[in-house]
RNA sequence: GCGAGAGUGGCGGAACGGUAGACGCAGUCGACUCAAAAUCGACCGGCGCAAGCCAUGGGGGUUCGAAUCCCCCCUCUCGCACCA
């Protein structure tokens, strides 16, 4: 188990509630941990490890440190969500329609000097690894082959038909070079040097510029902002067309993380180029004709064509299949003119892991007037959190701290400043599961129990973690590698991704959340709250948080109807990639059914022993059958994480042992009793532990416990089929079933098929053209057409 | 806005391209009970006396046969780099 404790939740209680995050978050861990222990899952505690532990974080110092000695992390400046009234540094959830959350100040983008961790790197090999992971999700790979981006293009320069402060020509990267004669404009990132150069000279400017900083620095927020845009005056001339020049515009929409920061504008074939033009009255020149298409008459109307043609009012390019020659023959003619060249683009940028908070790891450098940026050795790490820290203040509480930062150079020894910043807590995270191989060594890792353990068989996740955490973790496991602690690089041989718990949430008449246990039902439907009696809003069914009140203490559940119900219900409801919604009646369900199915072993139980050797009823075959094929079914379902269908097995299984009890009578029912419920047991062991192990106890006093036995194994000769039902159809519509022998030959079964009543009727009179049989399946007759 | 998914009875869901709705919850009727709970039995997608017809978000298509494959649309969910 570990404890991915650091991060703002513990820094906001801490301003909240006048608690210190070190206090509020060992509390949790301390209450969560007993509350998985009362579940009795099967984990070991003995390499249960907290990220906040110095333990744990100052290994991660040393990893951090080999990372920067192998020239894996760099500083690189990037901009953050700034809030001027409180003086602090806003996470992008923190950023609520442009404004702070908590000052309701709008925010601004802010410039900082901050580390990066070098991803771009292994961009290449962490696409290219995807193909691989045959047990990743398709659609995680999908996400992940998207997020890293690999596009091929051109990067070229557009000379500057004026110089403006010091520069002369704007880089831009396209992955449409073949679209170049379909020109209206260029458009540069607000963030652009260009446009600060612009903006010195240009008041007008200076406030458009002043405008975007106050978008945020999500990209959606970015791309969901209505399209604007400021006119410079100037332009910039084209490389195939020496004469033309074309507007430089500022754009909110051009992003300066991606390519090179400007765009050139083809508005008849890029939707938010067209957009744009069509807001600001450019022209939309049509350099592609779609297939089928006239080239005198087609014209550009409100949608912009992104697919293939042919090439038009284009010069040299005119007639080239689009974008698949003519590409290739624009970026040749770029390159013979020298204007720019054919490059591979990626959409992935480094990983900044700089945050502006007291509730992290340290990131252990010195910061030198003289001798730059010095790393703690790493006999002096540890660096230590200090405690002693006060939140009256906006901004980071370790910049305010009166000696912690103040420190001597471990190089020259004059005065130094520590780095105050703190890793983002995906680092944190990026790493825990090789911690797990050696969790108590004196190093990051032990080199011998990683490679034993290491990668992880199965890893489990929610599917908000398919890119973030999952593509950090992949690009950590390469850095350590590459530092010489692990030999692999792919830590994850096997994902699946779970869905989240949910659960109604609740509003009182003053708007404010209320619990479940604070809502009561009414006869009619409504909800009213418990107490008061005040009408209650039922809310959507939502991710299960704190913030929202809609959770369930599950240390209550436990204490009404035990973990084993817990569990049971936990798995039962739906399939676990999907969300589940917690309900009371669903775990009464489950409840009610350990009742059920103890009642049904404790029958068994009682009964004397008898020996299996005597006459055997049908009844008692048939509970056999249903028992080993329960036992084929729930290992299929469990293998494919199809747990509540495992549980539906077994629940039939269950109804089979009911059925049994009533013809409790028949020859040799009851060791056949006794076999169906211990091996409905020990196929619910995993879900339900505590239950399995009493029934197999009271069956078989003194003898081992399920956990120590092996998986059940189905009898061949118990499970193989008797006879198949077949369905028949005519013309692909049901009209009967016959029942075959498992190997019967096709024209056996067509000529039986054909005789079932309901089918002979709808055959009669008609032609047929065509008998269809797929073994043990189906009988399809098709029916010759009337001419 | 971009990327990725999902949508099946009243509800959660099941279904190698082959009998749609397994199993559970809720519900209806019955048994037991003075009564209730629990338990047991029967029913339980819609229309129809029936034969049958309709039905897997909507519309097209492929196929002997489509919940499943393809195209378009609608709705919801996840991610979008400082929540984790």
């Amino acid at each position: 188990m570990g404890w991915d404790a650091f991060g703002l939740p513990a820094e906001n209680a801490a301003r909240e509630r006048k608690t210190h995050p070190a206090k509020w978050t060992w509390d949790n861990i301390a209450a969560m941990r007993a509350e998985l222990k009362r579940m009795g899952l099967s984990l070991d505690w003995a390499r249960e490890l907290a990220t906040c532990d110095p333990a744990y974080y100052g290994q991660q110092q040393k990893l951090f440190l080999d990372m920067l000695e192998a020239g894996l992390v760099e500083r690189q400046e990037s901009w953050v969500n700034w809030d001027p009234v409180d003086g602090t540094v806003l996470a992008n959830e923190q950023v609520i329609d442009g404004r702070g959350w908590r000052s309701g100040a709008l925010v601004e983008k802010k410039k900082l000097s901050q580390w990066f961790f070098r991803i771009t790197r292994f961009a290449p090999e962490l696409l290219a690894a995807l193909d691989g992971m045959d047990r990743w999700p398709e659609r995680v790979r999908l996400m992940q082959a998207n997020w890293i981006g690999r596009s091929e293009g051109a990067r070229l320069a557009f000379p500057l038909a004026e110089p403006q402060g010091g520069i002369d020509k704007v880089e831009v990267y396209t992955t449409r070079p073949d679209t170049l004669f379909g020109m209206s404009f260029l458009a540069v990132a607000p963030e652009h040097p260009l446009a600060a150069a612009v903006a010195e000279r240009n008041a007008a400017a200076a406030a458009f510029v002043a405008a975007c900083r106050r978008l945020g620095t999500s990209e959606a927020a970015l791309e969901k902002a209505e399209k604007q845009g400021f006119d410079t005056g100037l332009r910039v001339r084209h490389p195939f067309l020496p004469g033309a020049t074309y507007p430089v515009w500022i754009a909110n929409f051009v992003l300066m993380e991606y390519g090179t920061g400007a765009i050139f504008g083809c508005p008849a074939h890029d939707q938010r180029d067209l957009d744009f033009a069509r807001k600001y009255g450019l022209p939309v020149p049509p350099v592609v004709l779609p297939p089928g298409e006239d080239r005198e008459t087609f014209a550009i109307g409100t949608e912009a064509y992104d697919g293939t043609g042919v090439a038009i009012n284009s010069g040299f390019l005119d007639g080239l299949s689009a974008p698949g020659e003519s590409k290739a023959a624009a970026i040749a003619e770029l390159e013979r003119l020298g204007a720019g060249k054919g490059v591979v683009n990626w959409r992935l940028r480094d990983w900044g892991v700089s945050r502006q908070r007291y509730w992290g790891c340290p990131i252990p450098v010195i910061h030198c007037e003289s001798c730059g940026v010095v790393p703690v050795p790493k006999s002096a790490l540890p660096v230590l959190l200090p405690d002693d820290v006060t939140f009256d203040k906006p901004g980071n509480p370790l910049d305010h701290h009166p000696v912690w930062k103040h420190v001597s150079c471990p190089h020259c020894g004059r005065p130094a400043r520590r780095e105050t910043d703190t890793f983002d807590t995906f680092v944190d995270s990026s790493w825990y599961f090789a911690r797990y191989c050696s969790p108590n060594a004196e190093e990051p890792l032990a080199k011998g129990a990683v490679d034993h353990w290491m990668p992880v068989d199965q890893y489990i996740g929610g599917i908000e973690h398919a890119i973030l955490h999952l593509l950090y973790s992949r690009f950590f496991t390469r850095a350590m590698k590459q530092a010489g602690h692990v030999s692999i690089e792919e830590p994850f041989a096997g994902l699946f991704t779970q869905g989240m718990v949910t659960h109604e949430s609740y509003r009182g008449a003053d708007g404010r959340w209320l619990y479940p246990e604070e809502v009561a039902r009414r006869p009619d439907g409504s909800a009213a709250h418990a107490s008061t009696g005040e009408a209650v809003t039922v809310g959507r069914v939502e991710a299960m948080s704190k913030s929202k009140r809609n959770t369930v203490d599950p240390g209550a559940i436990i204490a009404r109807y035990g973990a084993d119900t817990a569990r049971w219900f936990i798995l039962s409801d739906n399939p676990p990639e999907r969300d589940m919604e917690w309900t009371e009646a669903g775990v009464t369900g489950a409840w009610r059914f350990t009742q059920r199915l103890w009642r049904l072993a404790s029958a068994v139980a009682a009964l004397p022993e008898q020996a299996a050797d005597g006459a055997v009823s049908v009844e008692a075959t048939r509970l056999r059958r249903a028992a080993h094929r329960t036992i084929l079914a729930v290992t299929d379902a469990l293998e494919g994480f199809a747990f509540n269908v495992a549980v539906a097995r077994l629940y039939e299984l269950a109804n089979a042992l009911a059925d049994a009890e009533k013809a409790a009578e028949a020859a040799g029912m009851t060791p056949a009793r006794r076999e169906a419920a211990e091996i409905a047991a020990r196929l619910m062991a995993p879900m339900m532990p505590h239950l399995a192990e009493e029934i197999v106890a009271c069956l078989r006093p003194g003898g081992n416990l399920v956990a120590e036995m092996p998986w059940p194994e189905a009898d061949a000769a118990l499970t193989a089929a008797e006879t198949v039902t077949v369905a028949v159809q005519v013309m692909g519509k049901l009209r009967g079933t016959v029942s075959v022998a498992p190997d019967a030959a096709e024209a056996e079964v067509l000529a039986v098929a054909e005789r079932e009543p309901n089918v002979a009727r709808a055959l009669a009179g008609q032609k047929l053209a065509k008998r269809i049989y797929v073994k043990g399946r189906i009988v399809n007759f098709v029916l010759a057409r009337e001419a």
